[in-house]
DNA sequence: GTCTATAAAGGGATAGAC
DNA sequence: GTCTATCCCTTTATAGAC
């Protein structure tokens, strides 16, 4: 895979007209193939990340050849922008509505990690995506919403932690790390969960809040 | 960088003499020089991934050119084996060494997470590794102990907390949803945590412990 | 909307001179 | 132990026929 120019803002071959200017004229913005060829996409940056996916696999999963991709998608790195894009629009969404609601601190703590494992099933890939690649993508102009979105996801968390610790409903020294240490936990989770198991996501936001907020010490 | 060619056990093209026979004869099993490169090539494995680390980046970073490189490692796969590998071996003894003392089980449980935040200086690189292409790497035969390694401290983990709901030192409805729990939120922190900030390892493992033992509710 | 064919560049790895 | 030079393959992306 070609590291200096796939993923990045600026290709260091010549600019060609096509150069993400326009959406490109001829594809259609939206379609139930476009549609379809993306979720076959995501399932495959997620399975193998996505600079190890080449765009003949994704065209191999679709039943075309790789050059047929391009009447659907610019390249390849719009393909896991818009899967991004679309995947952290949703989560803030919903976190902001849960935020801004001014429940008590532990409900709206609660709320928020129920929010999380609700979405592990609707993004499933793009959660996998964001864990492994965003580091690497973020570095271009093209993804810095990666990190914006990021940023506002810690603030409307630590601002619910730090709630909790004014009104003496949370104990949590240091509500960053605190939040760090949620995140990951839950997130990570995405990689071992298993849609066709025993356990619900339910079940997986009961147990992960159980422990977080009683502790493994006996009470 | 060619998937299907560069991290197979099995290439695709014609099997050469060199392909991982033995040691390939010329190269010095170790040399301080070949140690600088390894951690040279760590480095760059940790910052931007295996896959997208090629051999002339490592080359670059060592003021060498890429064909030199095959004078000390056989290949790319080579390198992050041993960076994985060395890890590996230096964690489950220790862990190993912890497990085996039949320590009170919270003692345990306190033991082996300060042992992995006191791993993250040392093996800083090989942890971001382990986890952004393990998973990718455990595909293929020679990377086989990958899986084989993570199972066996599962279950060292696994066995502290048994041991500590078993004698009512500890609560813990799922004790391998509960390894999970903190495998991933102790192990990402080597994502964020600076060695050259505020925290030292020694801070993180007891606030880790300390939402984790008490949990974020009131006592 | 898909295919054929191919461009342009980068990838891992090798051989042999020095 | 490093360099020169290069092989051969894969990659993303394009152009134009159908």
């Amino acid at each position: 895979m070609p590291k200096k120019t796939a993923p990045e803002a600026r290709p260091s071959r010549p600019r060609r007209p096509t150069d993400r200017v326009a959406p490109r004229p001829p594809a259609a913005v939206s379609s139930p193939r476009r549609s379809a060829i993306l979720a076959l996409a995501a399932q495959l940056f997620a399975e193998r990340g996505f600079q190890a996916t080449t765009v003949r696999d994704i065209a191999d999963a679709a039943g075309l050849l790789s050059g047929s991709l391009y009447h659907h998608f610019d390249s390849k790195e719009s393909m896991v922008d818009e899967l991004l894009a679309s995947f952290l629009d949703d989560l803030l969404a919903r976190c902001r509505g849960i935020a801004g609601q001014r429940l008590e601190p532990r409900e709206a703590l609660e709320r928020m990690v129920e929010e999380a494992f609700d979405a592990l099933p609707r993004h499933r890939a793009a959660i996998v995506v964001f864990q492994h690649d965003a580091a690497h993508l973020a570095r271009f102009e093209r993804f810095g919403y990666l990190k914006v979105c990021a940023q506002e996801l810690e603030d409307l968390w630590v601002g619910v932690l730090r709630r909790g610790v004014d009104s003496g409903d949370l104990v949590c020294p240091e509500p960053e790390l605190t939040y760090r240490f949620i995140r990951d936990a839950v997130w990570m989770s995405v990689h071992w969960y298993r849609l066709d198991g025993a356990l619900t996501t339910r079940d997986l936001s009961r147990h992960y809040l159980r422990v977080l907020v009683e502790g493994l010490a006996p009470r």
